[in-house]
RNA sequence: AGCCCCUUGGUGUAAUGGUAACACUACGGAUUUUGAUUCCGUCUUUCCAGGUUCGAGUCCUGGGGGGGCUGCCA
């Protein structure tokens, strides 16, 4: 929450137009197309716009979320509505500036015919297989079509035809008359408005023909005094037609466009495409299963809001398409949790250990600190009894040099309780370690280990008769990238089959009162939230792994 | 191939033309009733070649490398 960005340049121009006086009152916008889910990606444009509009709240500023729905085949909805509440999650608030492209359906209407009366669009009644081959390529210019030279009444007419349903889809498109040499070919006379018999999830039957993106857009920011329109570099080519349809349309406002980078991660891919294929054929549970680098998959997997905003923060606002390590978002998980997230003991692989001086049937009260920086977290009572779990990796028969656990003869707290000794164990058959044995340390509670004890570790624990058993879901990177050189040239991207591991783990039944929206540290292992959606009626509690924590000895 | 954009440690970013720095990662060390946290430290950087300049990461020219553009998607 210290220092303010850096880089980001767009920020520096609208200081600049705000102290030029050029615009007394900022206004940015989100515009997202409602054809599916907001991912971490989408965070940095949020981040950005509507970060913009909070920085600039005492001139007015305002960030509006638009839904670009100019496309009716491809949106719903249920987008819509998932849209705004990541929006809202991330901690934003667009108030009574809430609008969809799809409104203004009229006005861009009139901003063609207006076009057409100064002779700069034309009804083309050519396929789209020939307007593809008669624009060129990449070296080789197009060449005109042979309706481009048509009369404005003639296009007036033509074009009134297409409204009323006179065309099918396909026979008619209305093309702006710009440069067909253009070596830009943006510019070579793209299409503006395309016959599609189509039902819109907003205008219903009203419309038999919809205006492309590059047309739409501009008018949309100019219609709703848009001052800055941020988006992503792929449009940065299209920036000469956006500045083509401000000036020869009758707008209301010049809004700018400024492209910036988009925010990739390391081991993610965020496709919109491929996420919903995933979502299609079932590889996950939904849009928001908490292995999906969706914003309500970050939910449910307990990734604070503003983890993701001070990522977006620190990472700033470039031109250079780079790839923000997922190292740098995970700290940023931790850095907060660690904070805020109260503490609890869970066993994941658990091994008995007796603790044989304490009689059967008996239990102790142990009083436990919910956070060990933070009196005011307070504390909870865990019940100590003759047998509890242990993590199976806290004993070694034969420790290895720097491992400080139990093993034969050696000594370990039960993390605030006592200390213990281990006075021997058991094996089956097959050499696997069944059962630890020990016997506790009386007066060692809240106290220092005695004179000639060696205790360095303190482990976590679950009361076997007390402890509840729990579903914890401890999640991987849900792709594998593989290395191009392996492969015959370019990356592979697979779905990782290990990406979600299931465990039924114990817990320590205080965990339980950890609010549901809360993550909460499971002693050594992580940060876990508990999975409200996935929760059986009944008996076990579910916990998502939000992440792990750094633990130098288990990378060795 | 033509046009446009970009290029600073492993990663993301700083640096009025004036000592290249911050964060993450990795690796060490100290402290620790979480092998966490905290603290300290180490490694590694201006794509290349010319030019302008007292002085270039920054300006100029050329080259290399990366990305984008040939939807009636956004």
């Amino acid at each position: 929450m210290s220092e303010s960005p850096k880089s980001d340049f767009i920020r520096e121009i609208i200081a600049a137009d705000l102290a030029s006086g050029k615009h007394p009152k900022i206004i940015t916008r989100f515009p997202p197309e409602p054809n599916g889910y907001l991912h971490l990606g989408h965070a940095r444009a949020i981040c950005l716009n509507f970060g913009i509009a909070e920085e600039n709240a005492a001139s007015g500023a305002r960030c509006h979320l638009r839904f670009d729905d100019t496309n009716p085949e491809k949106e719903e909805t249920e987008y819509v509505e998932s849209i705004k509440a990541d929006v809202k999650w991330l901690g934003f608030e667009w108030g009574e500036n809430l609008f969809f492209a799809s409104d203004y359906f009229e006005f861009y209407y009139e901003c063609a015919v207006h076009l057409i009366k100064n002779g700069l669009a034309y009804v083309d009644e050519q396929s789209a297989e020939q307007i593809k081959e008669t624009r060129g390529n990449l070296t080789v210019p197009g060449t005109p079509s042979p309706h481009r030279e048509r009369t404005v009444e003639e296009n007036l007419a033509l074009f009134s035809k297409m409204r009323a349903g006179g065309f099918e889809e396909g026979e008619a498109v209305l093309r702006a008359k710009i440069d067909m040499a253009s070596p830009n070919i943006v510019l070579r006379d793209p299409v503006l408005y395309r016959v599609l018999k189509a039902s819109h999830h907003n205008t219903g039957e009203a419309w038999c023909l919809y205006p492309m993106y590059d047309f739409a857009h501009p008018l949309e920011d100019a219609h709703e005094h848009v001052t800055h329109s941020l988006c992503t570099l792929e449009f940065e080519i299209h920036r000469p037609f956006y500045d083509w349809v401000i000036e020869n349309c009758p707008v209301p406002a010049k809004p700018r466009q400024i492209e910036f980078s988009r925010l990739n991660f390391t081991y993610t891919i965020m496709s919109k495409r491929k996420l919903l294929t995933l979502v299609k054929e079932g590889h996950v549970s939904g849009w928001d299963d908490p292995r999906m680098p969706t914003l309500s998959g970050a939910r449910r997997r307990g990734i604070p809001a503003i983890a993701i905003r001070k990522l977006c923060e620190k990472t700033g606002i470039t031109k250079f398409q780079g790839v923000t390590d997922i190292a740098q978002l995970e700290f940023e998980i931790r850095d907060h949790l660690n904070t805020v997230a109260p503490r609890r003991m869970a066993v994941l692989d658990p091994l008995k250990l007796v603790i044989g001086n304490l009689p059967a049937g008996q239990s102790e009260d142990i009083e436990l600190d919910n956070h060990p920086k933070d009196p005011a977290m307070g504390t909870r009572v865990v019940k100590l009894s003759r047998e509890v779990w242990i993590e199976a990796d806290d004993f070694m028969e034969v420790p290895e040099k720097k491992f400080y656990r139990l093993g034969p003869g050696r000594h370990v707290r039960l993390r605030g309780g006592y200390i213990v000794k281990c006075t021997g164990f058991e094996k089956d058959a097959s050499g696997k370690i069944t059962q630890v044995n020990c016997e506790y340390l009386p007066g060692t509670i809240g106290a220092d280990a005695p004179e000639g004890v060696e205790c360095r570790a303190a482990i976590h624990w679950v009361s076997a008769e007390h402890g509840v058993e729990a579903e914890v879901r401890l999640y991987d990177r849900l792709f594998t990238v593989e290395d191009p050189d392996a492969a015959e040239g370019g990356f592979v991207t697979v779905i990782n089959p290990d990406s979600l591991k299931s465990i039924e783990a114990w817990v320590e039944p205080a965990l339980l009162d950890v609010e549901p929206e809360w993550n909460c540290q499971f002693e050594r292992l992580g940060y876990f939230v508990a999975d409200r959606v996935d929760q059986q009626p009944g008996v076990k509690a579910v916990f998502n792994r939000t992440v792990g924590l750094r633990d130098s000895w288990a990378k060795k």
